[in-house]
RNA sequence: CGGGACGUGGCGCAGCUUGGUAGCGCGAUUGCUUCGGGAGUAAUAGGCCGCAGGUUCGAAUCCUGUCGUCCCGACCA
């Protein structure tokens, strides 16, 4: 492709609406343009890019025995309300109706369309497994569309689902993908790390998130460097400390004025913030998204809530749950702002995390404002309606695995595997017959990559001050020749010359032959970040062209024909 | 949804405090010079100052509302 005919459109400064490397980077070289808030348009360059990563994905799942298929983005709301996701999915689900009012949405993931396709065409055990998927434009309704690509309402998702006879089917489906994965992200030349997940909306049993590794990430990881464990710190389980063997003493009510924080609580009494524990009050609402009762969540003072944990243990959808107006709660409730403990309170789902149940004369609020009351234990004193571990793994806490202080990272959620078992085919009627004629669920997982989040991660991980790096496989055109002065006719044929023996020889190539000053070209050239890069400059007449990489500092001079011959080597062996 | 900031030619911004009908840099077009790291010069085009009300003789500027955008939080395969 000649520059001079490509429509392209660089940015010499930051628009004001980008913040992260591969915002700005994406939105400087042209390859993204902006419509409206979390809705992005991909111009030659960037679509270039996105269907690099496209044809990764299609040849590794080809490989791992995917077959493509492609399915509406607008699905009917019957379905929904089938899986019952309809109510459960939330304000994220974007619902649109048609001119008869009749509802509709735009599919954030398609596991009812996927389920409802098996259940009409797979009737006999014989036709199991397979496995479907589709590379196509989803919908989520963001609360906050953020970072470009990042997160946006509209992003390109590649689907898979998986359908086996059983359990063990499934696990052998789980790791074919598993290990597609892999393959898909090193190709795609990301840093990254597969980490135990919480399977979200999405439902299941067993998941694993891919996480391109970067300060940006919005996800949190937690590992640890001993053993293989990695998991978001959603999911990951946090040790208790070992049980108490204190005696229980008799509980004592101390005035504790102005003191509604457990380091005030702490400070005042002098305590240890592990003996004392914390309430955190919520509301809860049903589908229909009206009040349904309270909940009061107890962990150690020193401890965090995570509030995944505590959605999973009360087994509701994450958006049903909110901080609850203390006041309104007291009323019902008993609870106190600031002096909120689980002696005294009615009423409400108490769900205590499980090293409470061990733990010996905590120090927790009286309900009864500026009171508390010391030696409180578990079984004697209270009992919760639910125990469960409700903590955050902090660093530097004991690996649940292996005991080792852990780490934490951040990343970008670039891919999820899911064992989601029998949560569609049994609601939505996807049976087959066994060879005794009988009926069984079909047993279901299913397997997400954000294609454009993807693009955005390699721009996090491969850029400097002057632009992209692009990694080979993923860029959009192997080579970039910088025609020093066009007007040159020696130049512009040594160039040329290069132009087509490198597209005889199967090499995507850029000829920037843009009447523009040499400054303007090279800067370009590093903002774009095509990996290979031939100048064709004042060494024209003497055959000599400059021969550089884009990620390396030193360029080398050699001939046209070697720089060729150089050129093709390196991008055969790096796409 | 809560908190904060911002909307002025394609992009980045000034002007607003103290109202008088819009300016700078980049970009674009044309000429001349220049030509190996975002050139110099001269000229030209391009903006109902987000939108709607209000105050005023007069509003980019003050007031109210509204829409949009970004950041933090809430939320989020």
């Amino acid at each position: 492709m000649r520059l001079s005919k490509m429509h392209l459109k660089t940015l010499r400064e930051v628009p004001n609406e980008a913040e992260i490397a591969s915002h700005v980077l994406l939105l400087r070289t042209g390859m993204i343009r902006k419509l409206v808030s979390g809705v992005y348009g991909f111009m030659p360059l960037g679509w270039r890019s996105v269907r690099k990563i496209e044809d990764i994905i299609r040849q590794e799942m080809d490989a791992a025995g995917g077959q493509e298929i492609h399915m509406s983005a607008v699905q009917p709301a019957e379905l929904w309300q089938e899986s019952g996701r309809w109510s459960a999915y939330g304000p994220e689900l974007w619902r649109v109706k048609d001119r008869n009012g009749r509802d509709f949405c735009l599919g954030p993931t398609h596991e009812e369309i996927f389920t409802d396709i098996v259940r009409n065409d797979i009737s006999s055990h014989r036709q199991l497994p397979m496995n479907l998927y589709q590379i196509q434009t989803k919908y989520r309704d963001e609360a906050r569309p953020r970072f470009g690509l990042m997160r946006s309402r509209e992003f390109i998702m590649k689907d898979a689902y998986s359908f086996d006879k059983d359990y063990e089917g499934l696990d052998e489906s789980y790791r074919i993908m598993y290990e597609a994965y892999e393959k898909i992200f090193s190709r795609c030349g990301l840093t990254f790390r597969p980490v135990e997940a919480d399977s979200g909306a999405i439902g299941g049993s067993n998941s694993h998130e891919f996480t391109a590794l970067s300060e940006v990430g919005e996800s949190e990881i937690a590992y640890c460097e001993k053993c293989s464990m990695a998991a978001t710190t959603e999911r990951a389980e946090c040790k208790d400390d070992p049980a108490s063997d204190e005696e229980m003493l008799p509980m004592e009510e101390v005035n504790t004025p102005e003191t509604k924080t457990i380091e005030e609580v702490a400070d005042f009494l002098k305590l240890d913030k592990k003996k004392t524990m914390k309430a955190l009050l919520f509301v809860k609402y049903d589908n229909d998204g009206n009040e349904n009762g309270y909940v009061a969540a107890f962990v150690r003072g020193d401890r965090e809530l995570n509030m995944i944990k505590l959605v999973n243990a009360l087994d509701i959808p994450e958006h049903a749950i909110e901080f609850a107006d203390e006041e309104k709660m007291s009323k019902v409730t008993g609870c106190v702002g600031g002096f909120t403990g689980p002696v005294g309170l009615h009423d409400c789902i108490i769900v205590a995390d499980s090293e409470l149940v061990g733990a010996r004369n905590l120090c927790a609020g009286a309900c009864k404002e500026n009171y508390h009351i010391k030696n409180v234990n578990y079984g004697r004193d209270f009992k919760a309606d639910i125990v469960a571990d409700l903590k955050v793994l902090k660093p530097g806490d004991p690996c649940p695995v292996c005991g080792a202080p852990v780490k934490h990272a951040r990343g970008i959620e670039v891919g999820q595997v899911f064992k989601l078992g029998t949560k569609y085919s049994e609601p939505m009627k996807a049976f087959y017959k066994d060879e005794n004629m009988k009926d069984h669920p079909i047993v279901m997982g299913c397997y997400g990559i954000g294609v454009t989040r993807t693009l955005a991660a390699v721009v996090e991980q491969h850029h400097d001050e002057n632009g992209i790096i692009w990694p080979m496989s993923v860029a959009p055109y192997h080579v970039i020749i910088t025609l020093v002065n066009p007007a040159d006719e020696t130049q512009a044929a040594v160039a040329e010359k290069i132009y087509e023996d490198l597209q005889k020889a199967g090499v995507e190539v850029l000829l920037d032959d843009r009447k523009e000053r040499p400054g303007v070209k090279f800067k370009d050239a590093d903002l774009l970040g095509i990996p290979v890069r031939i100048t064709v400059g004042k060494g024209a007449a003497e055959g000599r062209v400059e021969y550089k990489l884009r990620r390396d500092a030193e360029k080398t001079e050699m001939s046209a024909d070697a720089a060729t011959a150089e050129a093709v080597k390196t991008v055969n062996e790096e796409k």
